[in-house]
DNA sequence: AATGTACTTGACCGACGGTCGAAAAGTGTG
DNA sequence: CACACTTTTCGACCGTCGGTCAAGTACATT
């Protein structure tokens, strides 16, 4: 069994990398140094730089992941406010390390790359606990829909996409406004109580 | 001003190449010789690499784009019928020389990279066209909903995600419940006639 | 001391994206 | 045609990168 403290050791390097620099920019030797190791070091724990990355993005889901999973099973817990708490943790989490530096030197690829493994993770963990939220709030009679894996899907897709701006960049008022759109479909579609979506636009505050 | 011609030469070899290769895995030279060019030539027509893609992803999408303004303004078709044009020419456009080859060998890194930036245009450049024919439905008095723009987001970006396997990848039956879904939302959500958007079913039918 | 195993390392490799100066091809003018 | 001048072509060349590998260190086990 490989000395597991290596591997964070290295997932750190290249986090702290990330903080002000591209990906593509960022090369396996100064991960390397960054870890106080050489390069060929950085192979003998991971394959190839990609699967660095990967582990990365894997590390920092955890815990939201964890705390998704947690609160599905919450059933004490009103099915809605479990939802805001949901995605309240994935915003905090998302937003981390993910943003890019004020100089934007950065060709655009390879953040829009990270950030879509970001959100495909996100929408296809999340999915099954979301649905599992939706259908408790189905019995309890709060949600009327016959769809709950496809009404999870469809709000995290369009939560994941417009909570993060580098995707399909838009405005702060426009975002809102297209939550607000959200909100009032939702609402109208599933015959929940008017103002009981809001907190989705605090969520989009950024 | 520059010979015209060569420009679309280029792009074409690297459309061809594209066919059964990764984006990643061709090289410029390659690009090059199937152009019939030296490589300083690309150079002299292209800044970069990615600026060649770039055109050519706004080639190919050309079209399809003149398409959807043209239907925006075709105020004497139901706006129903324009909706599920649009789609219906989306569909065809971008599935043409995005699917990957039967060998994937590819890192699934440039894939998602060359869909989500077909994705990216796609969704901001139709949600005027799509806001405009909703309007139009509203005034009509076909639709009741209070968020035409928001709306139309939302839907290119479900449908978006959804038609396209890679970016969120899921069974053909899966995507066929989620666009259930969000008929079912729709419908329900903004008041129009039941079975009026099962033109979207038909489209996922990949 | 000898053997084996886990780990480290940086020189090295092939390939890539991109540059450049020189040459070739095209164009207009007398 | 000769001429100057611009546009286009080209491939050798450059720096850098991701990844490899043989040699080496550290440290148990016997």
């Amino acid at each position: 069994m490989p000395d597991s403290k290596k591997y964070d050791i290295i997932l750190d390097a290249l986090q702290q990398l990330l903080e002000d620099r591209t990906i593509q920019s960022i090369s396996v030797s100064e991960i390397a140094q960054k870890a106080g190791m050489g390069k060929g070091s950085l192979y003998y724990y991971f394959p190839s730089k990609e699967a660095i990355l990967d582990a990365l993005i894997e590390r920092s889901y955890e815990k939201t992941l964890q705390t998704a999973k947690n609160l599905a099973s919450q059933t004490d817990i009103a099915p809605f406010t479990r939802m805001a708490m949901l995605f309240q943790a994935c915003q905090n989490s998302s937003t981390a390390f993910l943003m890019q530096p004020e100089t934007p030197i950065s060709s655009a690829q390879d953040i829009a790359f990270l950030h879509q493994k970001y959100l495909t993770r996100l929408v296809s963990e999340l999915k099954p606990d979301l649905t599992e939220i939706i259908k408790q709030g189905i019995e309890n009679g709060e949600i009327h829909f016959d769809h709950p894996a496809a009404l999870a899907e469809i709000v995290l897709i369009v939560i994941a996409v417009k909570l993060d701006n580098s995707l399909f960049p838009t405005s702060p008022e426009e975002t809102a406004e297209t939550l607000k759109g959200l909100i009032a479909l939702l609402e109208k579609g599933t015959d929940i109580a008017p103002g009981t979506l809001n907190y989705l636009t605090f969520t989009a505050g950024k």
